[in-house]
DNA sequence: TGTACATCAGTGAACGCGCGTTCACTGATGTAC
DNA sequence: TGTACATCAGTGAACGCGCGTTCACTGATGTAC
């Protein structure tokens, strides 16, 4: 149940298996079908077989390359959490002896902007409590390289001698994560009556940054 | 896929037939036994053939009251909005009289409250985007009162003579709720490394309305 | 250089499961006479 | 007051579906001699 109504069925394209000894190329090839297949569907309608029939594969191919399909999903899950520290990352890297403030909204608005366009694989971000306690466990390791991306930068902020507007470094890392999931969860459960733009969403963070950090 | 671990089948109790005329009344057990699988298993689990095993009552009962399995579950979320806006009008007509940032606080304690008491239910409030258009058409009218509650209580506090720190009452609205909203979520799906403790999300949202409104 | 063989990547068919939905039905409860 | 009957609440069996998983297999690709 809460299951949207079925995408067309992915018609399996014709694949050329891999040459000896490169199986494991699959591996690579299959979490790629499962990006393909949220960037048209809701993360809800991910399963074992949808990932091997859109990677032009027989379900049971799946098994060699991953443990079951509880696995399979982790793995799919750590991916999205490291392309989202590392297009923060990037975001970051390019403003690299700014302002930290400014280094901050770079982040925060790749973060967004993640979250915005590509909402399935966001969602998939925050279904890990479905997942097995053993892939829990894991868990610190996937999740934090977003979460330092914040906590890093404004360290950087304290190092130029100016004082923050709420608590240490975690806890406004807190405070500002928690204030932008939340507006993106809200622009994306309940885009009716509350100003839903992408880009007022990333306007809302930004603006949220200045007023926080304003004198 | 990304379901958790089923829990123990729900063996029917016996149920007596309603009498002429009643027969209205199943409808309302069948609402209460969706509550009662909602307090103890993941909101993923949530079935029709699970929410009518839980009732006592063959599947195909549930038909003559429900048009089908997305009406069921679209009247379950429904109930579950009225429940969150009854807790914070409540809340917040328990203290009719004191200052409005103190029927706030009350108001956003509810709501924390309900978040971290019944997971389960809270998490269905976010399920509407699943849900079909016809459904989502009447949305307005079931989240709004928890939304209502804020802005009210806002307008209340701009009525006293007092500033807003940010923007106006709707605006503020969506601040706050955003705020309490990823302070929820960030705590019920990644309860490790985050200070997690239900008390401590309701601090965290009582400590942001101190601040906020701090001069 | 040619051939037998082991290995490896991947398959097809089948399984049991829970799901939503349909259909013809049952049997208790009231009502008409 | 007794009986035939309509109505109403709810059932049991069956359907097709997609799922995760298993098993015995196939057939191309390299390797040994």
């Amino acid at each position: 149940m809460l299951t949207a109504p079925p995408t067309q069925p992915a018609t399996a394209p014709a694949r050329r298996r891999n040459l000896r000894g490169e199986g494991g190329l699959l591996k690579g090839e299959v979490i790629s079908a499962a990006m393909r297949i949220l960037d048209r569907a809701p993360a809800t309608e991910l399963s074992l077989r949808m990932v091997a029939r859109e990677a032009g594969i027989a379900a049971p191919s799946i098994y060699p390359h991953f443990k079951d399909a509880k696995n399979l999903m982790a793995e799919i899950v750590r991916d999205c959490w490291r392309q989202l520290g590392n297009e923060m990352s990037l975001a970051a890297a390019i403003c690299v002896g700014a302002d930290p403030l400014d280094m901050l909204k770079a982040q925060l608005g790749a973060y967004v902007r993640y979250a915005m366009e590509r909402p399935s694989r966001y969602q998939l971000l925050f279904a890990l409590p479905q997942l097995e306690v053993e892939v829990l466990r894991e868990l610190p390791g996937t999740v934090q390289p977003a979460y330092r991306n914040v906590v890093q930068t404004l360290e950087q902020h304290v190092a130029t001698g100016k004082s923050l507007p709420w608590g240490d470094t975690a806890e406004l890392t807190m405070f500002i994560l928690s204030l932008t999931h939340g507006r993106i969860a809200l622009a994306q459960t309940a885009p009716h009556r509350l100003g839903n733009a992408p880009e007022g969403v990333e306007a809302f963070a930004m603006k949220a940054i200045d007023r926080l950090f304003a004198t």
